[in-house]
DNA sequence: CCTAAATACTTGCACACGCAAATAGAAAGC
DNA sequence: GCTTTCTATTTGCGTGTGCAAGTATTTAGG
């Protein structure tokens, strides 16, 4: 096996243990705010990236990038969270195509509660996987990943 | 925001990133393997994992954990591919509980066909993903992944 | 202006998934 | 040996998802 079989070889093993990794994380997460706060990860994650904008709001379009979710995913995501009062649709006056989405109190008031339980899960998950060695350097190397633009 | 404050921070953040990184990588091997061979990512795995066995057969329990998915999904993901005659069940002696399965040559034939699909496409996309700066840091640590046991 | 192309979101539909219950077989207790 | 318990797999059911088609609104062309 020459040297150019062995780096697909080891790309390969590295996309294992990334999906490996990702599906332990997710599975947690899934685990512990379903219980806690009977929201799923994407759920979660909607309701982050709205407070992260703090006060502003999203189209539905940066809600889907967001979240790698398709455009019918999102609004149906979105529909969900709606219907049970955490965030509300607002029409844009400039383009009326476009509709914004803001978390509405409640929906504050569910985040600032499913944060805690997110960031404690996380951390927890990051050290047992950190104990992997097949793990370990991925998990590390999560320190250094440079905050994503807009 | 103190120290403590900023590591919660910079791990929910890798965390973004790594679902990042792992929603690029699967939606561009799901279309490539798609439009190529018709098989989703995981109905790969499932013959990457039977053809790495290299002739020998796993149980639906093994077959689970290297999919990450539950019992269920594993059954019907089995059926899907038994129903195109791409792998066997085989009724185990000893312990009668238990099924294997093992690759049909039909199925080896597409794997074979598939996998250049594959490696080519992850080849690209980790390449693409290097040139991102909040993606590298992780693609970089999946080259030294030490191999998965079992 | 008025039509044609492009964009933003929603809906119909088929399908893959997880959970919980069902089935079948093995292992343990006595 | 016979019941209890545990393990391996399958099925019923509800739900979230993507794709393709549909609707509404903006933008570009003539």
């Amino acid at each position: 096996m020459g040297i150019a079989d062995d780096a697909v070889e080891v790309r390969a093993q590295g996309w294992r243990t990334l999906a490996a990794l990702h599906g332990l994380i997710e599975s947690e997460l899934e685990r512990a705010l379903g219980s806690a706060v009977d929201l799923s990860v994407v759920e979660y994650t909607v309701l982050d990236a709205l407070n992260r904008q703090d006060g502003w709001h999203m189209r539905m379009q940066q809600l889907a990038r967001a979240t790698a979710l398709s455009p019918s995913a999102t609004t149906r995501l979105v529909n969900r969270l709606e219907d049970r009062a955490l965030l509300t649709r607002i029409l844009c006056a400039d383009d009326r195509r476009g509709i914004y989405t803001e978390l509405t109190p409640a929906g504050r008031a569910l985040y600032e509660r499913a944060r805690p339980i997110h960031d404690e899960t996380l951390e927890r998950v990051l050290a047992e996987a950190s104990a992997q060695p097949e793990l370990a350097p991925v998990v590390d190397a999560l320190h250094t990943a440079a905050p994503v633009a807009g």
